[in-house]
Formats: structure tokens, sequence, C-alpha cells
DNA sequence: CTCGTTCTCTACCAGTTGGTAGACGCGCGA
DNA sequence: TCGCGCGTCTACCAACTGGTAGAGAACGAG
């Protein structure tokens, strides 16, 4: 792995767990045992250096949902779903650095919101079709496409990393509860998205 | 006001917005027109400071859902729900910092969500037993109170809260929306609580 | 008046921050 | 062999960080 590469990821994961304030670029070269001027070479600043990382983060995020909905039927609303639950999920065992600098990146008034958007934009774009199009087939019940979208965004990634809450609940973030988590959660967005037999 | 209040009142706006590490003391004392050692003579350390905040910010908070409860139908879980919608709405509007805050606290190995979650325990175990009621008698549907409990959490928050990625879907996050959002995320939750007619 | 308490202030500190300047070593093409 | 670009380094910086020490103002109680 290049030095570049390895800044990248150190300070993905940094930045992920601490936040972008709470984490120096001294920090940074301890951790990777470099001198901070090796860092600032290879990005002129702080700022540029979180603007790599949300891209690498994005891009990454995007790859995984990318790959897991091309084995899913496109018509099957529930599978997409089913599919992105599941790349969420699996990023929060692996990964969770990864969500905690999603999570940082669209903390609201964030500097790196923009970019973040821009993007997610065409993915983002590709998902309100499709729901747009068993919205008004009647496969799935709702009014509105975007609203639907955003509630299932903040339903998924809610479950998946509000861990300091699920302990404020009682429940530890251990494997097992994930996985209950993971299936409760299932089970209420089929139930929210889910037709009633009969009703039109 | 008071110039302990004033202190609690100014770090909880800035810390609800920039963050805590993204605060110096000396940013709180310019904008408080005050030495900065006034502050650290009310509370001792900017750590003793960011408790206080939390703790404040958790007792107005459940202050206003207590509030709103109350005048409520208790076995009425969709009443209770709509009810909590109001008062998170409310704030994201009246005062977006709290929520802020809120999410802040309950970062991921924060130091303060331990002593957030003392703070919301009574309430959360209050919430979960009467969602554990509607549950056994068959008024909502779903398999375990405390997850459905997390689930729907996750989802008011998120709607009210993501604002930035509100955006990157091509929302403004102003008043119109937001009504839109209330309202969709209403017929989301009771979509996803409401038991099918003629199903046991 | 005067003493003690409460509060705010000025002055200061050592450690850390993001960032600059410039030297050194290394590998590679001419 | 030489020069040169690339990457890393040491040395340094001004600004800012959270926090300390201690003086003085305000004020109520005796």
């Amino acid at each position: 792995m290049s030095t570049r590469e390895r800044i990248l990821s150190t300070a993905l994961e940094s930045f992920g767990t601490t936040g972008v304030d709470g984490t120096s670029l001294d920090d940074l070269a301890r951790e990777l045992d470099l001198a901070k001027q090796s860092i600032l070479y290879h990005f002129n600043s702080k700022q540029i250096l979180f603007q790599a990382v949300v891209d690498e983060a994005a891009d990454v995020f995007i790859e995984e949902l990318d790959a897991e909905v091309a084995r899913v039927d496109p018509n099957d609303v529930f599978a997409q779903v089913e599919g992105a639950v599941r790349v969420v999920f699996r990023l929060a065992v692996q990964r969770p650095a990864l969500l905690g600098l999603l999570r940082e990146a669209s903390r609201p008034g964030s500097s790196a919101a923009v970019q973040l958007s821009d993007r997610l934009a065409a993915h983002i774009d590709a998902a309100q079709r499709s729901l747009e199009a068993a919205l008004v087939e009647d496969r799935v019940v709702g009014n509105n496409a975007r609203l639907l979208l955003f509630s299932l965004y903040s339903t998924i990634m809610g479950v998946a990393t509000e861990v300091e809450v699920l302990r404020a609940m009682g429940m530890e973030p251990n494997l097992r509860t994930l996985t209950e988590r993971r299936s409760e959660l299932l089970r209420f967005l089929e139930a929210a998205l889910r037709p009633i037999p009969g009703v039109t």
C-alpha cells in the first residue's frame, strides 16, 4: 500500500471515530509512524485531506451498494431495501469508522456535505426513480418517492449506527443484538412499505 | 438571565452546531463578551461544561416530551408517536442546536453517552412498557418492543435532523418541506405500526 | 465601616495546532 | 557520473488551546 493510501485509510479511521476536529495531524503522523510534513506533502492541508477521505468513503459506500443491488431484481423494491440493509450492516460490523465518517460529513452545516451529496447524487436519483416506479404501480405504499427514500435512509442508518442510543435502551451492540436489530428492522420496513392486500 | 445560564445557553448553541471539539472556550468567551476565566469559574473545565450542557439539553428534551405526552391518551400508541414527532419537529425548527447536541452526545464512543442515557433511562423504560402493552394486545405490530422503539427513534430523529441528506436529495430544508416531511413521516410510521385488519 | 463571599477581570503559562522552509537521501534516465 | 524529481525528514513558527494565579470590584451582614 502506498504512503498516500496508508494516510487516507488511517485518516478515515480516525476522522470517522474521533471526528475531524478531534484528530490532529500530529495524531495521524504518530499513528502512521510518519512525519507530519509527509502527510502535508501528499495532502496540502487538513481540509484537503478531509475532502479526500470523504470522497473515498463515498466511493466505497457506493461500490458496495452497487455490487449488492446488481445481484437483485431491480423491480423488487423489498429485495433492494434488503440489499441496502445488508450492505449497511456489513459495514457497521467491518468498517464502523466508514459509517461514522458519513455521519460526520453529513452533519448539519458540514463543509463536506455538498461534496458528499455531489458524489452520491446519481445514485440517489436512481433509487428515487426506482421507488417512484414502484409507487405508481402500487407495489409500494407512499405519497412521495423522495420523502419515502429519505425515511428509509434515516431508519436504516439510524438503526445501524446509533449504538449509544441502543445502549441507553439496555442492549449491548454486539453481533447477536445486531442480527436481531437487522431482522426487526427488515420487518419494520416491509410493514411500512407493503401494500395492504385488497386495498388500492 | 444569570451569567451561568447565559454560558450554558451559548455553549449549547455552539456545541450543538459546531461540535464540542470545534468550539473553544475563547470562542465562547468572545460570543458571551466575557472573560474566558469567568466561564471556568462557573464550570471548572470544558468537560464539566459539556456535561452540564448535555444535562440541560436532556432535561429540555424530556420536559417537552412529557408535556406533550401528558395531553394524549396513554393507550393510543399512534397518538403518542404523533406527539413525539410533533415535539421533535418543533425543536428542529425552534432549537436545532439542541437536537444537534443530542446527536453529538450520542455519537459512538462519546464521553457523554452514558450520562445522557442515565438521564433518559426512566423515560425510555416508560415508552418501552407502553409499547410492550400495545404489542401484546395487538394494537401494534412488531416482535420486540425495545427494537421497535429503537426503529421509531431512528426514523424520527433522522427525518428531523438529517438536513444535509435531505439537500442531497434535492429538497431544501425550509418550513414547507418540513411540513411535508412530517406528514410523510407520520404516514410512514403509522403504516409500519398499524395491524392489518383481519389478521391476528 | 469592615469583613468575607461572590464574581469578574488581567496576566500568564506550557502544550498543541496547522502549516512553512529547507536539507537530505534515493532511484532513474541521460 | 551527473542531474533531477520525488518523498521524507528535522527544525521552526505564530496562533491558539485549556487552564492557573491572583488582583480587584460589588455587595450584603455584622
